[in-house]
RNA sequence: GCGGGUGUAGCUCAAUGGUAGAGCGCUUGCUUCCCAAGCAAGAUACGCGGGUUCGAUUCCCGUCACCCGCUCCA
């Protein structure tokens, strides 16, 4: 009948977060002064982790395109920008409390409702509250800014008022004749954009899903209006593949088609890929969102700033504004939906003949924060030095561990937690043989390799 | 931000108006150690600030953080 919550078991979110905070993933931002919910900070295992996710996103869309470009745009910018872009006069909700209740809702729609039904602008007494009805309880209406403000120069004033970005989009705009005539390219090309960006979100929360410092990574595709459908199909389809491709669950992941009225003010169709993450609350979550923001701001632009903003395409000679198709990835959503992804709970056997709950994180290799672990099987130098220098050896290509702490297997338990996929063992008889065992995180079959061979093995097996 | 709940080692828990203990984890040493082994030693906590009190981790207030709801969204 009734599901009680509060008794259910830790859902895998947050045996997930838990992990994160263990091992060093993700930590709370300023933690020992009582921590921040804004931001978090991502520790030795998960700036690798992030790191890896940034440089596949980096290679399969700007490095290993022909029609794509990188760049690499400012946080702060002239507050004109944000006027132009609809970013001051959009990001702003007026909200209103009712005093009975203590709802809070949208003071525009409040009004808009209350005209529509009688054609004629309210008293604010004459508004009741949608959740209660309660009427002539609601506050004032108190503005929301999701632009995070700050001053430059020696005073505060209004003078030096500037908004950190509340998305990467904008340097690309702004950038746009710049990369036409810099690197030649024509539409349909994009530009590409990895960075954080900076939104004062009413409430941060659930982990790092929601937070008022994020990562984004941006493309702003630019192409003929008249081919702007058939681009935006195209990039639903390539995001999508991307997260399939480094082993998301698909099952895990669907498309929102955002209706009217729930979209952001520059895009006339979004299609936002959810991930399953499992909230408590509702357990879908937007990965990413994949707009068609028209010429809306480029148009702005070229009004706003006095420069056109435009494409001249010299075979129907015509000046035109190109369509801006923006598939938007959340690096921060997109690192956590790969880790609640991977997470496992399987079975291992023990030394003891039994079997062991053993927690495993089943990352893609090309994502792992450590590629493979060097297990001396002892301390004693005569091990630990060969087994250094092949950790010496093989550290020059990926992120290597080693670790020569307690019985093997524990080691073995500690390196499936964090998604480690190969660890390499060095024992006595490798001082013979001059081979190690190599230990396969997802199977736990193990393969002796001669150390010659132990690099090339690897590669071959990482993918990367 | 508002309403409700919570706050003791890294984690899970315990005790107490007279300043705290366990298990696991972690560190060090020993062990020819291949799937969370054994022995020995060690480090680490009352979220923060104020008040009441001879004395507060314990009571009160504030604050910060977390969880649930409203709101927002990459």
């Amino acid at each position: 009948m009734e599901s009680d919550t509060s008794m259910a078991q830790p859902s895998t979110l947050d045996q997930v977060i838990n992990l994160a905070k263990r091992r060093g993933f993700v930590f709370q931002a300023g933690e020992i002064y009582g921590g921040s919910r804004s931001a978090w900070d991502y520790g030795p295992l998960g700036v690798e982790l992030k790191e890896n996710i940034k440089s596949q996103w980096w290679n399969t869309f700007v490095r290993g395109r022909g029609d794509m470009v990188g760049l690499d745009s400012s946080i702060i910018l002239p507050r004109q920008v944000w006027e132009a872009s609809g970013h001051v006069e959009t990001f702003v909700d007026p909200l209103s409390e009712c005093t009975a209740c203590n709802h809070r809702h949208r003071y525009d729609h409040l009004v808009e409702a209350f005209e529509d039904k009688h054609g004629r602008t309210p008293e604010l007494e004459e508004l009741a509250c949608p959740n209660c009805g309660t009427r002539g309880k609601m506050t004032e209406p108190r503005t929301f800014s999701g632009l995070i403000r700050t001053f430059l120069g020696p005073v505060a004033d209004d003078e030096g008022l500037h908004y950190l970005r509340p998305e990467t989009a904008q340097g690309m705009y702004l950038n746009f004749l710049n990369v036409v005539n810099t690197a030649r390219k024509k539409p349909p090309f994009g530009i590409g954009q990895i960075g954080k960006a900076f939104r004062n979100e009413i409430t941060p929360g659930n982990f790092i899903f929601r937070t008022r410092e994020f990562e984004q990574m941006e493309i702003q595709f630019f192409v003929p209006p008249a081919e702007a459908d058939e681009w935006f199909d195209t990039w639903v389809n390539q995001a999508q593949d991307w997260f399939l491709g480094l082993g998301l669950n698909p099952d895990n992941l669907r498309q929102y088609n955002v209706p009217d009225g729930e979209r952001a003010h520059y895009s006339s169709v979004t299609i936002d890929l959810e991930y399953k993450f499992g909230f408590s609350g509702g357990d879908w979550g937007e990965l990413m969102g994949i707009a068609n923001r028209g010429d809306f701001d480029l148009t702005n632009h070229t009004e706003g700033s006095g420069t056109k903003m435009q494409y001249y395409d010299q075979a129907t000679e015509e000046h035109y504004t190109p369509y801006v198709i923006e598939p938007s990835w959340g690096l921060t959503r997109s690192l956590m939906a790969f880790l609640v992804d991977a997470y496992a709970e399987d079975e291992a056997p023990n030394a003891k003949g039994g079997v062991d709950k053993r927690t495993v994180l089943r990352l893609d290799p090309r994502l792992s924060p450590v590629k493979a672990a060097v297990l001396p099987l002892s301390k004693k130098s005569e091990l630990a030095e060969p087994a250094n220098k092949l950790a010496d050896q093989l550290r020059k290509r990926w992120n290597i561990d080693y670790d020569d702490s307690g019985a093997i297997g524990r080691r073995y338990r500690r390196h499936d937690e964090i998604g480690t996929p190969f660890c390499v063992t060095f024992d006595f008889d490798s001082l013979d043989d001059n081979a190690v065992t190599v230990r396969d995180r997802d199977t736990m079959q193990q393969e002796r390799v001669s150390l010659d061979q132990v690099e090339n093995y690897l590669a071959q097996r990482l993918g990367c």
